[in-house]
DNA sequence: GCGATAATCAATAATTACATTGAATCGTTG
DNA sequence: CAACGATTCAATGTAATTATTGATTATCGC
């Protein structure tokens, strides 16, 4: 009467995906691989684990369709299969942060109590970076920003942000961006940027999504 | 320097949503869910599965965000947790049949196989029912019908179909909707129609995409 | 209150997922 | 072609998931 093989063949290919997807350490992976294409080591480096284990997920990753991997030379570099993993994983992020309890908490508490303004959306940032009236700050490591970037963003770590605050001007606008919507370390940049004088928002969401969105990369 | 421990917590909540949904069974749920409230036994009934199973796995998905349950009278009547649930697992869908080589050959090879025309969308749909100038079948089983379907549309179970083709006027389009992108046995239906000489569509989706679309549900 | 029905809980055994280790490939570079 | 670096493979033990079973709780109708 209903349909039973194919169907439940489909199903298990889906449910492939989304146990995948179902472990902090991927979702982590793929929040670096949605900045753009990566090598093993690197990713490695960045989430502090032992190649052989990134290697693994990085397998269990590709059997299940979520990314992609070509050799280049000694390298094997690794990237999103396609855009429609990021969009997939943000709408579980959407799902957590509506229904369970723990994540709003800590999506209110920790983040947006730093940031009472509205982040400025990437398309109102394209149009104010062709006016020239603001300060686009990429506060992510350098290495992540050698690797693709917004066009005309000053990269300033994080850690030397003080040490550089001469080189901005404290009449332009100041719009920070790291690696994504759960990434601290813009909301950190903007509030210490307030706490110095400076007018600072945060730019929507944050690298990943600026690229998804097709809008232009520098690197 | 980056953000280490709330960043962590979150992950893991995220991977919770996501290793939860991984599952073909608890997908089969959704499915279900997606088509409205329902209690334990019937769900169980649907899939065939004892009750003590289905339970627990209703019961992760409530830890999960994805369900939530409320007790009436002597049943406990569980529905989605909210609409982003149904967006998830389409996003998930949407990932393995782009990337999985095997989804994709099912899909095409089963599902298309059988209809070469172009579904029609939900917005089209709703027009041509105020005009009047299709017939809607609705090829669900019975009960599902019962719990909510298209307004006006005819119920008929696909075992009952040729049985029942007197009562369609072969002058108008037929347009068949069941459970969702996934599931059969709309295109079944079409085949055989148009076989029978009718001129028949899909619905684009299914019932809980209907109504997850905010379209009009009667029971 | 007493059965009857719906659902959950608790305990188990089987399976699967995971991290870790050290060895084995593969491609480059001298 | 030998040595090296990047990655994968294979094997291991541990932990987490899962289905199943039977017992337990909750609610209704009488």
């Amino acid at each position: 009467m209903s349909s039973t093989s194919p169907k439940l063949a489909l199903f298990e290919q889906f449910a492939l995906v989304a146990k995948t997807l179902g472990h902090p350490q991927r979702l982590e992976l793929i929040e670096q691989l949605g900045q753009g294409p990566r090598h093993v080591d690197l990713l490695a480096d960045k989430l502090g684990l032992p190649i052989a284990n990134v290697s693994q997920h990085l397998q269990a990753m590709r059997r299940a369709g979520l990314v992609a991997a070509e050799r280049q030379g000694k390298y094997v570099i690794y990237r999103l299969a396609s855009p429609d993993v990021l969009a997939a994983v943000q709408a579980i992020q959407q799902v957590a942060e509506a229904n369970l309890a723990e994540v709003g908490r800590v999506v209110r508490g920790y983040f947006y109590q730093r940031d009472c303004l509205e982040p400025i959306s990437r398309d109102e940032l394209q149009s104010r970076l062709r006016d020239g009236t603001v300060t686009v700050l990429d506060v992510r490591p350098a290495d992540e920003y050698a690797l693709g970037h917004v066009p005309g963003a000053l990269n300033v770590p994080l850690g030397e942000l003080e040490a550089r605050l001469s080189a901005l001007d404290p009449a332009q606008e100041v719009i920070a961006y790291c690696r994504g919507p759960y990434c601290v370390m813009s909301f950190e940049a903007v509030a210490r940027l307030r706490q110095m004088g400076f007018s600072a928002r945060r730019l929507q969401d944050g690298m990943p999504e600026w690229a998804a969105a097709g809008q232009p990369v520098e690197s």
